[in-house]
DNA sequence: GTCTGTGCAAACGCTTTGCAGCCCT
DNA sequence: AGGGCTGCAAAGCGTTTGCACAGAC
């Protein structure tokens, strides 16, 4: 009856998915670091793990289809990934410019944006928001 | 003293840059077809004019750096560019996700988010910001 | 004539895929 | 035992680069 240890192997199995050593320290891996890291960062923090590329990104694939992550694309020419349990309420980012320092925002745009496009017919609607700016430590 | 028939060769030539058949023609394209556009449907729309997709990719990267092009990413895995003097104003998009139209939206994020930022020390901002949805002919 | 823009071909970076075998359940 | 997951290798896609030549000014 010892049905909840609520650890990463659980979380795995409830999404109906195989706990292997490469998802778990994914995830290890992301809810250490609190921000949105790239497949090569965190290609980088898993060492004393042996794993293939293409396995990681197959993993970092299938664990944001079933939201375990998000992946989020700041326009850099990559993906980068953020442990959803950890940030699962709605959030944007700024990236600094220079020193590409992400930092999460406490705001959010007005509900009328979304009532607006309801109004005019548009269904499931999701919207994307992030800033970029030189931080005050690069200013 | 004949110094503005404005055409597409002046705009170029104000810029420093060479009016070019490509460039030309480039331009002609995304004035004609008022949506952003990828370098491939913009290719497919340059039907005889023989040209190298380096070239392209190079034509619409210089255009975009002096701002006659607006290079724009909605997450498609490829960017999208506009003609700035069309759409000369700042704004915002909506893509479908099932037919990928995109429509251009009359409003804009509440300046406090900026002063927030700014508050905080940020400079040099700017944001992004586009919402996905169902458009009314695809629910 | 100068220098910028082009064509060609090759390479880039990130990500995906096919396939055989491993290992989680 | 079975199917999901992996490693390996190769390919994918959009985009960039090096170099010699062409063409806009």
């Amino acid at each position: 009856m010892h049905t909840h240890h609520n650890n990463i192997r659980d979380i795995l199995h409830e999404k109906g998915l195989k706990a292997t050593p490469l998802r778990e320290k994914i995830i290890e891996v992301l809810k250490k670091n609190h921000r949105p890291m790239s497949a090569e960062e965190i290609s980088k923090k898993l060492k004393g793990l042996e794993f293939d590329q293409a396995s990681l990104f197959r993993s970092l694939k299938k664990l944001s289809e079933v939201e375990v992550l998000t992946m989020i694309n700041l326009d850099e020419g990559f993906a980068r990934y953020e442990y959803k349990c950890l940030t699962h309420h709605h959030h944007h980012h700024v990236m600094c410019t220079k020193c590409k320092k992400i930092t999460v925002l406490p705001f959010c745009i007005p509900p009328e944006f979304e009532s607006w496009l309801k109004k005019r017919g548009y269904t499931n609607i999701g919207h994307r928001l992030d800033f970029h700016a030189l931080c005050p430590e690069c200013h």
